[in-house]
DNA sequence: GACTTGGTTCGATGAGTGTCAATATTGACA
DNA sequence: TGTCAATATTGACACTCATCGAACCAAGTC
């Protein structure tokens, strides 16, 4: 284990937000691997869990705690966000640590982004309910 | 059809980056179901083949050409992406137009975000290839 | 009204995914 | 070397999802 990097990732003209210019299918394809697995509740949470934990990492005994799962599924969804580049881990001893890969999650906020929404309008937009005439 | 706002989306303390605090299950579970409506190629191509389109908007017709696929599965792709709030649409005459809604988009790009890693990282940094001590 | 065009919904099907129990592996320690 | 604790892997099962053809609906035109 530890620190695979087997992401056979195409050099494509990456971080453009996708409402810039039409996405390719190549990139398309990478994109979406990675969005699919941040599109579950339980990888979310362990994602987060693992950034948001005291220097960075967390082990598997921090991350399972009240989440209400058997130990392989979660360590399932940690192999997951591993395979996909946005945790990377080590074993130390007798503990795994994980830790998130930054540049992964920024290079997926880039793609999202574009410069014409401030954050501040995010407080009140909730999706769904926005403005009904977007456009004349 | 045609604008449904259908997103009993909970009005949680939305936006805060996920690398900040960890994400409640509720929470978790809204944002997955965004993700996984953009883990899909085909949905991902046309969300930015709708939102770089001229005007912002495009029918389906235009959304159709080069993908490959029949028109019932292009229509359920952005059935989708309507229901999870990242597209709205409305009927004129005999087309049917899409947009997107840009709130929407940055709202996920901001809970991706943060703010200690500068666009200029990415372009070199390829996702799973990452620096190999990323901490002591 | 009949026909055409643009798009959606329905039902079926094969592929993919989340979950768990059982088992294997790895490292620490006696 | 044997044992234990922490974690990963395997295999099975139920469930979800992407896709398509057929049928249907909505608006415009003859």
């Amino acid at each position: 284990m530890s620190k695979q990097s087997q992401s056979e990732v195409s050099n494509e003209p990456c971080c453009t937000p996708l409402v810039r210019e039409p996405l390719t299918a190549d990139w398309a394809g990478d994109l979406a691997r990675m969005f699919k697995a941040l599109g579950d509740p339980v990888r979310l949470q362990l994602l987060s869990r693992v950034a948001s934990h005291a220097g960075g990492e967390a082990c598997v005994c921090d991350l399972s705690v009240g989440l209400d799962l058997s130990l392989p599924t979660i360590s399932h969804h940690l192999k997951v966000l591993r395979e996909t580049g946005l945790l990377e881990c080590e074993r130390r001893g007798t503990w795994v640590y994980y830790w998130v890969v930054p540049s992964a999650l920024a290079q997926l906020s880039a793609v999202l982004g574009s410069t014409d929404v401030s954050i501040d309008q995010l407080g009140t937009a909730q999706f769904g309910t926005a403005a009904p005439a977007v456009l004349a």
